[in-house]
DNA sequence: GGCTTATTCAACCAATCGGTTGACGAAACG
DNA sequence: CGTTTCGTCAACCGATTGGTTGAATAAGCC
């Protein structure tokens, strides 16, 4: 019974969960390809899977007898969301927009 | 010798942390009026602020007896760009953006 | 100086966390 | 069929966490 954003954030604490965020940002993997770049046992990667998947931060689904997992971002999507409803700091990638707005200003 | 965003992440999983967080939006503070509202001891509010500010998350600076707490948004910049580093949903604030958008294309 | 207020320190506690190991179940291969 | 591969389960471990209490420090007030 804990707020949705406790679990999202406990889980991003990890730099293992976060690396394994970030190779799934590749492509979808099955756990043991999850597993291969880490020295820690498969059973404790399991683990952080089962708190990503807890936290809505991926999803898994068991095809044959393996398992892919994948982004899902709408929890990192809220708890960016909250974190830009503080309004302390610019909007993130204003670089990439105001590429686009260049783009469109200088093609008409 | 853990990363910064190991912290930071770690410091906002909390719901009590996060409420502090958002009563500092509103003004500055003195720890016994930051602890007011919760119903756990002082010592354990001063505990959170400790957390918060080893993240980077606040600072505290003591004048007379009373240590005044601040946001300090460093800290949560780094984290909400590590998650639009992500690139898997759209940037906040994109309406803000459309709208200025907008009105630079059909100005001229 | 003596009381009060602000905050931390220190010791303790139960619960959770990140990891291990070994056994297990279930699907694929030959 | 037997064996290998994929993944989880269960029990255990030491470290960390979020909380408590009571004492200690330090600054302001009368």
């Amino acid at each position: 019974m804990s707020h949705p954003l406790d679990t999202v954030f406990a889980a991003l604490a990890d730099p293992t969960r976060r690396q394994i965020l970030t190779m799934l940002l590749e492509d979808d993997m099955a756990v043991t390809d999850v597993a291969q770049p880490f020295d820690i046992s498969l059973a404790a990667i399991s683990k952080h899977l089962l708190v990503l998947s807890a936290s809505g931060l991926i999803t898994q689904e068991k095809r044959g007898r393996v398992k892919w997992c994948k982004l899902d971002p709408n929890a990192m999507r809220a708890a960016s969301v909250w974190m830009q409803g503080f309004g302390q700091f610019e909007p993130i990638h204003l670089d990439a927009f105001e590429r686009f707005l260049d783009q469109e200003l200088n093609q008409s």
